[in-house]
DNA sequence: TGCCTGATTGCCT
DNA sequence: GGCAATCAGGCAA
């Protein structure tokens, strides 16, 4: 996919941005993952954004411990944890160091490395690849030695891509703002975003 | 120390 | 639609 030479990677001081704004514009860049297996990559189509102290949903609400740690690091970062103990969720840190924001990625559109992708999660449907923050882990093979890595540097990074191409099984038609998905706390708030129509998201 | 819950997925009925 | 897998953190005792 020689396309990723026009493209171009997110800089620092875009991570610093407003979270829920952040989670916006994260939908239709890349997240490209260089591992020593092959290159995955895929278009993020779905985020929910999770606040510090203020949100009681976000796993920075009770403070900093060794799990969370990563989410208070500083923006660009990633912050990788185990979920129901045997899935992996993927976020992007977002906000100062010591505040404690970050965004859930939570489905992709499988751009490149899909045979990676199929060996991996050993599943029929490619619909079935990245669509949900444990499903899009194992494809793009992200394992918690990469909870804390720079995501402005290294084999794990987020791209802008001119012309990336999109999947046209249905044709999207904008972002949706709605409820974050499988928590009670704070269940109410409008900070979860998707590409609407596209068939890779979580929940449809 | 022990019990309960969860930012999930996949298999079974 | 129901439910098991599987484990770390939070909280009660």
């Amino acid at each position: 996919m020689s396309r990723l030479l026009l493209g171009r990677r997110l800089p620092r001081e875009l991570y610093e941005l407003e979270t829920p704004y952040l989670a916006r514009l994260l939908l239709g860049k890349l997240l490209v993952h260089e591992a020593p297996g092959g290159r995955t990559a895929g278009r993020i189509v779905e985020t929910e954004a999770y606040l510090s102290h203020r949100d009681p949903a976000s796993h920075s609400a009770r403070g900093e411990t060794p799990r969370n740690a990563a989410m208070f690091g500083p923006p660009g970062h990633t912050y990788v944890y185990v979920s129901y103990g045997v899935h992996l969720c993927f976020n992007v840190v977002t906000a100062a160091r010591g505040i404690g924001e970050a965004i859930l990625v939570r489905a992709l559109e499988p751009i490149d490395g899909l045979d990676l992708m199929r060996e991996r999660r050993g599943v029929k449907s490619d619909v079935d690849l990245c669509s949900g923050p444990g499903k899009l882990t194992q494809a793009m093979g992200l394992t918690l030695a990469l909870n804390g890595v720079d995501l402005v540097e290294g084999p794990l990074g987020i791209w802008e891509i001119e012309g990336l191409p999109v999947d046209d099984s249905e044709a999207v038609t904008g972002i949706v703002t709605s409820q974050r998905v499988g928590i009670s706390q704070a269940a109410d708030l409008p900070l979860r975003f998707y590409l609407q129509g596209n068939p890779h998201v979580s929940r449809r």
